[in-house]
DNA sequence: AAACATTTTTTGGGTAGCCTAATCAGGTGA
DNA sequence: TCACCTGATTAGGCTACCCAAAAAATGTTT
């Protein structure tokens, strides 16, 4: 089995479905498409495409479920979201709108590396320096009202 | 000012258009294509839609020029580039090849809050502790040829 | 169970972006 | 001048992703 190509588009799709099912314990076509703001025939297409793949287990009318795969990209995916939107928030006192915004699209692109480093930046800072970041939050974090 | 929507895709082809420009002086369909990874075809398919939309004068067979408006838009995403580039390198310590990569993706997608976040955050460390950074850094900047 | 409401799927079609192969334009050397 | 070479363009076609409208399945209410 030759390793398999996965668009930046099906991985928001996996990621969307991840998300769902740990909080609503059901996939469903509709809240997906709510997600990823497209309409249901979309997300059917994309669907078929990654139960192809393997990636999701998907009969018509039947339950949606990520495969084993499919889970783990979506985790990956996700955790990446995760560390980038603390690091814009936290970090650089990013409003969590625009952080979130920001991260949703930097995740499918951001090498393993870089992730790595945000990674090892956020604890040295916070660990070793934290009036330094008390410092240059000063006023950022504010404009939204109370810290 | 016209409602005109632009795609990353051609945000990209401006701004490679900019440096060939800033480099040699004269834009060629061969040296998009080389700049963009696509063949020449493809290349004269984006110069007609973004003569249409006003970002480039574009005459078959003729120099190939960004209007003043084409050239504000890549200036802008060029500059993005630059600093997320410099951020990546200089902060947290990223292999160019890397940081240039991420750059070329993220800063199709980041917000301007963001940007100017980012550039606020270097200055204020390599101002007020670049022994902080200095600390950081030791031993990240000589790992190449890693993986 | 019948009627209605909701959700999902199919059908058919559109756009963006890319490609190969063939053609066209312009410069250059025999 | 003409044959050749390179670069640019057109023609035709592909995939990914999206949509509206209609049809099918499921869920709900009476």
């Amino acid at each position: 089995m030759r390793p398999l190509e996965i668009s930046k588009r099906e991985e928001e799709y996996l990621e969307a479905m991840y998300i769902l099912h740990k909080n609503k314990g059901v996939i469903r076509v509709k809240d997906i498409a709510k997600m990823m703001k497209v309409k249901p025939p979309s997300v059917v297409d994309a669907l078929k495409k990654l139960a192809e793949k393997g990636l999701v287990e998907y009969e018509k009318y039947d339950r949606i479920l990520l495969t084993e795969e499919g889970k783990r990209i979506a985790e990956e995916t996700y955790s990446k979201h995760l560390l980038l939107t603390r690091f814009f928030t936290d970090i650089l006192g990013i409003p969590p709108e625009i952080a979130e915004h920001d991260a949703c699209q930097f995740e499918h692109y951001v090498s393993k590396i870089t992730v790595e480093r945000i990674r090892e930046f956020a604890q040295f800072i916070q660990e070793e320096c934290p009036y330094v970041l008390k410092q240059f939050l000063k006023g950022k974090l504010e404009e939204k009202g109370k810290e």
